[in-house]
DNA sequence: CTTTATTTGTCCGTATGTATG
DNA sequence: ACATACATACGGACAAATAAA
């Protein structure tokens, strides 16, 4: 078994597109589905990463349109 | 329907718990099966509201052991 | 206005690893 | 060294919301 889960392992992964700016703030987050068949894993895992982006403030998720960026000021 | 979700209402009363000193710093909280018991709930339900205490920084679960309140100084 | 498609949100159950007795 | 108890991780299913036709 890996050291890291996996839905840290796509958490970080999400985390750094957004570092890097490949998310700009108010861009939508590929849907759980495309998450799904991206890392090859069940939904469960891409929720609990999304979840942990959102109480970190990172994104924010509206129910029935999707996941979007928080706006952040571009340090 | 609740407005609330389950996980939520959990996680806020054990906040409230911490907050009030009830659940001093360093003291373990109740296990997933007493909290499973205590509001009829399933181990998923309340996995969640530890989860988000924990990205909050209020409660430490350590792997193994169990879930202890964080040493905060209650302001 | 009703129906359908897409996507997030929540819930339940099972399997694995670690610490304790 | 073995058995038990607890916590975490993974996977899948169900429900609600929004937008478009």
């Amino acid at each position: 078994m890996p050291a890291k889960p996996k839905w840290e392992r796509i958490a970080d992964e999400i985390r750094t597109q957004i570092e890097s700016g490949e998310l700009a703030p108010g861009a939508q987050l590929p849907s759980t589905a495309q998450l799904r068949a991206k890392y090859d894993v069940s939904a469960g895992v891409v929720r609990q990463a999304i979840l942990v982006l959102q109480t970190k403030g990172l994104v924010e998720g509206v129910h029935g349109l999707g996941v979007f960026v928080t706006e952040r000021s571009s340090s």
